[in-house]
DNA sequence: CAGGAAAAGCTCCGAGTGGAACTTTTTTTG
DNA sequence: CAAAAAAAGTTCCACTCGGAGCTTTTCCTG
């Protein structure tokens, strides 16, 4: 609930009196989805440190305070463009993905999304685990615990139609595969020879009943 | 080969008369090394914005330009970090450890080894991943390759042994390993109540003979 | 055990960052 | 449709960073 102090601030401490707290302008959000979109741009071909809000505003052709009227810190408006990549990934996700467990594909998905945006989220990571940055963290927990949820739905029917062993725990399973597509791609990128797919599609084969 | 360019170049260009070059002298060796120690634990408390040159100075009380004499950037003192950990924990290793596939005891080591290593480790691979810092992309390519390597060789007696399903590629599930390895302690130290060791577990009762 | 050369270290400098106070623009509303 | 109030945006400031040039210390060498 990004950006939703403003609000409340108001309501909680003005209780009567007319006209107050009028919200975002219609400008306004254009500026800030502008804002999501070019950050991404901008990370994607000056990397972290070269991403800071200056750079993002030239890049729009506006001064970087402007910025800070739609996020408090850099690293909040990170938070954000990764909570919106999220969105769209889930809006565009294929029904038709959940019915298999063709993890290999949506590793493919997910690393080929936006230039920079595996990046920006490993970035991200790295900072989330280091002391402070408690915003970003608070982000990336819930976050793998969505998507560890969502892999642990899909290994569930998986073992339910048996194309996945049902000798093992579904919700350990989940960590591991999140693991595993989070690892392979991180060695992918560092050295495009190596094949993240053949690595998923391993683990996927180990998961296959026995008997197979 | 770091620190080594001093020789070289003097070597290069002055070629006759007497006296030039002397090498480290037994204070720099001192100093390097207590900056290489000071630095994790600078960075264990600070994080990675917080662990500039001057910080690191402060530390040891001396100025942050001291430092430059011995790395050329902070990026560089990072991966020297790293390669000095890497030195140790091989020093450290239990032989025995090879001789069985128990790789969730490796993941314990890995991640227990010093406060703050893992985190370090991941903002370094997260910015070895991006356009520019060549450095610690060429040093992260070679670690991989050869902690791959590493596993490879575990894998293979394994097979042969019998504890590990031969109808594999081992190259592939070396690749597995390692990032399952690097996923889970990421889940881990977002949230630990993630149990890392029974994700690795899972992977290495997958990997066992099917006939088990 | 002195003299000197190179190593080790410090101080100051320009660049770039995020933050605060102020100005302009956009809209709402009476 | 004008007045006013909040949103949007800018300019300036204080701070920290890494880098260049200069000084001091160390310790080879004759």
């Amino acid at each position: 609930m990004p950006q939703g102090e403003r609000a409340e601030k108001v309501q909680d401490t003005e209780e009567e009196g007319a006209s107050r707290q009028r919200g975002r302008y219609p400008k306004g959000i254009l500026r800030r989805q502008q804002i999501l979109d070019r950050t991404i741009e901008v990370f994607a071909e000056h990397g972290f440190e070269g991403t800071s809000l200056r750079a993002i505003g030239d890049a729009i052709g506006v001064s970087h305070a402007a910025l800070k009227r739609y996020f408090e810190t850099r690293e909040e408006l990170f938070v954000e463009v990764l909570r919106e990549k999220d969105r769209q990934a889930l809006a565009d996700a294929r029904v038709d993905v959940v019915e298999t467990i063709d993890f290999a594909s949506h590793l493919e998905d997910y690393v080929s999304r936006a230039p920079g945006l595996v990046a920006l989220r490993h970035g991200m990571v790295a900072r989330a685990i280091e002391p402070g940055n408690e915003h970003s963290r608070a982000f990336f927990v819930e976050r793998y615990d969505s998507i560890r949820k969502e892999a642990l739905l899909i290994l569930r029917l998986a073992q339910a139609v048996g194309t996945v062993r049902a000798d093992i725990s579904p919700e350990v399973a989940a960590s591991l595969v999140i693991a595993a597509m989070d690892g392979l791609s991180t060695q992918w990128l560092l050295d495009p020879q190596v094949d993240m797919n053949r690595g998923m599609t391993l683990l996927e084969h180990l998961l296959r009943p026995v008997a197979d």
